[in-house]
DNA sequence: AACGTTATCGGTAACGTTTCCGACGGTTAG
DNA sequence: CTAACCGTCGGAAACGTTACCGATAACGTT
């Protein structure tokens, strides 16, 4: 069933079934109405790949996922997801291993693909530079910023996470913390680890600054990583009496450590994570966290895209405030 | 660049080329190889809206997701997506709630994206009967059970549920439970959860089968749920000394409702689980529960649609089997 | 009455690719 | 020596759609 056969039943010519189905001007509208009606009742559905042929552009978004599948990015892609079915959109998703060039496999399924644009979910602006310029449609990398890059096709939204991480260690500090142990993604190649561990640094300035590296372990994005290193963190550190970790993920993984150790929590160690997972407030005891508003991301994420593409607005870069959500891991240090 | 400039700058005609891309038969060897460098030199790559055209099948694959995004289907997800990129397969993903029509939605994505096969994650064989025949490709659902259905294009991949539920409910059977609560999702209308529910009534047959909905609370798929719903029902049955949980997810809910009230796991009451979960080793305790390779699901289900869509293969039906995970939420009953 | 304007529509070229059909030279079989 | 054949290639149609250009008729304007 194509626009032939509509215009065959109907008795006009194909370009006037297509202006009808398309809310073209130039048509009357009981004529519309009625080829509408024809093509309801054939049920014709216009073929994707012939009209991406013509427009070479598609109806559909690239969502990039850095690294694997995780707890923070799965909840983002469900909104975008559904945000996206709401504009008509359709949604493909690739996830790129660490070390992979994500932005010439992006460029790849450009080519093939023809999205309106790409949503990349996590990734470093440093790893963007080399090959971006290949990229001539609107991007919003989601949940790291993407400003000092200053390209004009890229756009950003995360939370500010300087003021988060800094945040998380004034608490500490206040409660009388003055080791802090820290466990990390690969903070020098991740934008909001970074900013992260500059707010802490930030914060804690004066006291560990100095060998605030020392202080630091890194993991990979998972409990098991995270366990393993607390455990280190633990073993170089004895008289550490709080850890920052930069995720729940994170958190859980080295709370699960120090219980395995027989420190109680927050009673021998606090532990302070990021990103308010739901998951966290279930966990035992309640990982005291920074929430940030997923759904928001994922929506400002889909909007500034579309901005882009359909009113081809500038590119933009916002600033999310995140939540601190009280947990039951943090407690003021213990005088020995 | 197209196909015409390659033929232009290697003098050869574009159905040439398009022989000498697509590993046709009728063309000299070196003709060959001289017009593929000459396409890598320009960086060519195949417009895919055109090939689509004339092929009217894409090199994509659909992923339906029923429910939202959970902790379950997202690593199967990520699966599926790594074993179809070594396919050049892309990966369309879809997240449908559950009570829309799942069909109705994938018919339409398939009508415009015309991939090659679909995959759905979850949703239950009897909401498929309705609009299934409108669907003329391949299909595989993962994770649970269709073979009842005699779908010539449906494959499916699944655990062996009920063997899961009745050994579940064997093992605090044999610990010395006799009244044991169940937390599940709508075993009505999901095979997963009912074939479980049918084991664990296969087990305790005899002492509580006759009001097993009685001592079963139905929940949604979430952390929150769960916590509410464990509250009722040990409202409902104080004298309750352990409970099956459909999902981790579920039982993680129920272990903070029931720490919140004060219960010791697994002294006073025992929690066992399903899916087995990387969370599930790491929660405070461990989640006794039973480990599904998602892995090996997703690597299945890829398999079996490519044996359809390119080997034509018959439909077929896997059952894996789930390994016991032992944690520290199940105990003996304490002899009040 | 001649003309310009407007609303509506049809014809058709393109989009980039695949595939069928035929052509051509060279080899082999009868 | 002719006919059949094979390997290799070019030409052109087709896939379903959109968009441009031109045509037609009805209408108002001078």
């Amino acid at each position: 069933m194509t626009i032939k056969d509509i215009a065959r039943i109907s008795g006009c010519a194909v370009s006037t079934v297509s202006r009808a189905l398309n809310d073209h001007p130039d048509i009357n509208a009981e004529t519309k109405e009625r080829i509408c009606r024809i093509a309801k009742e054939n049920n014709y559905s216009p073929n994707r790949n012939a009209k991406l042929l013509k427009q070479s552009s598609g109806k559909s978004m690239l969502i990039v996922v850095k690294g694997s599948a995780n707890l923070f990015f799965t909840p983002i892609l469900e909104q975008i997801q559904l945000f996206a079915a709401k504009k008509r959109l359709s949604v493909t998703v690739s996830y790129i291993k660490e070390n992979d060039d994500e932005v010439l496999e992006a460029v790849r399924i450009c080519d093939e693909q023809k999205p309106v644009g790409i949503i990349f979910l996590g990734g470093d602006v440093r790893n963007f530079r080399s090959g971006f310029e290949l990229i001539h449609i609107p991007c919003v990398l989601c949940s790291a910023y993407a400003g000092e890059l200053g390209f004009s096709n890229l756009s950003s939204v995360c939370i500010d996470d300087f003021s988060c991480g800094k945040a998380a260690a004034d608490k500490l500090y206040a409660l009388g913390h003055r080791k802090v142990g820290i466990l990390s993604g690969d903070y020098k190649s991740s934008g909001p680890f970074e900013e992260r561990f500059r707010g802490i640094c930030t914060s804690l300035c004066g006291y560990v600054i100095s060998d605030a590296e020392d202080f630091t372990e890194i993991c990979e994005f998972s409990f098991k990583s995270a366990y393993e290193n607390a455990r280190k963190l633990i073993a170089k550190h004895s008289d550490m009496t709080a850890v920052i970790a930069m995720s729940d993920i994170l958190a859980i993984g080295a709370a699960r450590a120090f219980g395995d150790m027989g420190m109680k929590i927050p009673d021998d160690i606090s532990v302070i994570g990021f990103d308010g997972l739901e998951l966290a407030a279930f966990y035992t005891p309640r990982i005291t966290t920074f929430h940030q508003p997923a759904d928001k991301l994922a929506e400002i994420a889909v909007k500034m895209l579309i901005d882009m593409t359909e009113h081809n607005a500038d590119a933009a870069h916002i600033l999310l405030d995140a939540d601190f959500v009280g947990g039951e891991t943090i407690k003021e240090r213990r005088v020995l």
